[in-house]
DNA sequence: AAATGTGATCTAGATCACATTT
DNA sequence: AAATGTGATCTAGATCACATTT
């Protein structure tokens, strides 16, 4: 997917284009154009930098976002101050919806990993424009009914799958949502450390790490500070199915 | 909450009942008596035994079910064959909306864990009521909003827990769901292996064996063959959330 | 027959402790 | 300074193997 919007003045100068990419959001399709526009007009965009949040969670949810650019980690923190990855989402996705859907404060924090932009609504914006456009409230439930059936599925494999394979899985998902082509394989389009890796699979930066070596030594990965390059991705995928190596 | 129905027969009988009770269902909370009329003049009612299926996770997304009695759990297989339990959910609950949200197959089974009465619709009928009373939309977004919120907080316990404490939080959870005031406690209302522990927990029965034997040494559970009864609820409590023990 | 209980043993992965790299 | 690499050690909980209970 082409950049939306490379920095946020550039946004409230072409209305028409915006309600042209808002229409490309799945929680907006469908929409007439004019509608589109109507909405687009009561976003105001927000930038923020690498590791900067654009909420934290227990906040007031007052806000519903649509990123624009940059990637973004939805997180949890453990009561003993340990931090959970659940997704990192890219360009076009919503998140912080809970406001709008009825709940007082944000379940999950949001953090950039590298500098983002999003557009932003308030919840009071948003619940209106679920509660007069039938069509949003149709895509909401489809767009978060998907969200649940991905976790409920790696919750299985959480609950059912060695530290190796779900790691496997993980860097399969990062390339798949944001990989780019370099001469080596696939590259992870934007800084993840070990501990980044850990936090979305549930074991440790140390185990994470040594992953890392042993399939360096394959030829499988390669892999540098908050840099990872899938060599042979076929390779990967094949821990993660469990199917043999050839 | 009372019983809805006690078996298939008495339900088509009373339609002005069947709308007052669903008007009850947390999906269908804010409709008019007579929308909740045809609604209900839709369904038909469905009993199945112990042990046998609503559906199996990856048939076809055929139909919607709002359990009006007994007990249900939601699951998901391994390619190996492992079960893990999602939720199990009781009357008034609604499930099996995948079809109606756009998905072609169950993205989950459905397996009464007691004789269970559900009413039923067909996915796309549900579709229809989706797309036409804004207000089950809204519901609907609210309503997997929630579960999902649930599921990143169990998520989130399974990546940073240790196993006592995940398997402390599963009784107490079924107890808040599904707990009847005995003499020596508060019971688990419906049959509950240990292997379905286990597989609520991301364990082994013979783990969650071990467990109830220290529990039932120290005065805090009482347990039977599918039966377990909570005698210090905050004693568990006090597992949980890490609390000193008093 | 299916569910449960429990001792014995094993091991994947956590934890600790440094060293090295960027 | 923050991220990474890796040897040494530890341990929670899995696995195995039976015995017992309902």
């Amino acid at each position: 997917m082409a950049r939306w919007w490379v920095d946020a003045e550039t946004l409230p100068h072409d209305n028409e284009e915006l309600a042209r990419r808002l229409g490309q959001v799945p929680l907006f399709q469908g929409l007439a154009a004019d509608v589109l526009a109507r909405i687009g007009s009561q976003a105001h965009p927000k930038a923020i930098g690498a590791g900067e949040l654009f909420f934290n969670e227990g906040a007031d949810a007052e806000a519903f976002f649509v990123l624009t650019s940059g990637r973004v980690k939805l997180t949890q923190l453990t009561p003993e101050g340990h931090q959970v990855v659940l997704r990192i989402i890219g360009e076009g996705d919503a998140f912080g919806g809970a406001g709008a859907f009825g709940d007082l404060t944000y379940p999950i924090g949001a953090e950039a990993v590298e500098p983002a932009v999003a557009l932003v609504w308030t919840s009071d914006t948003m619940r209106q424009v679920l509660e007069t456009e039938p069509r949003v409230a149709l895509n909401a439930v489809q767009f978060v009914a998907g969200r649940l059936h991905d976790l409920q599925r790696r919750h299985r494999q959480l609950m059912t799958e060695r530290v190796e394979r779900r790691v496997a899985r993980a860097l399969l998902r990062l390339v798949r949502e944001a990989g780019r082509r370099v001469d080596a394989g696939v590259e992870i389009d934007f800084p993840v450390s070990r501990q980044d890796i850990a936090e979305m699979t549930g074991t440790t930066l140390y185990t994470v790490s040594r992953l890392l070596s042993a399939w360096e030594d394959r030829g499988i990965v390669e892999s540098g500070r908050q840099r990872i390059t899938l060599t042979k991705p076929h390779a990967l995928v094949a821990l993660a199915e469990d199917l043999p190596e050839r």
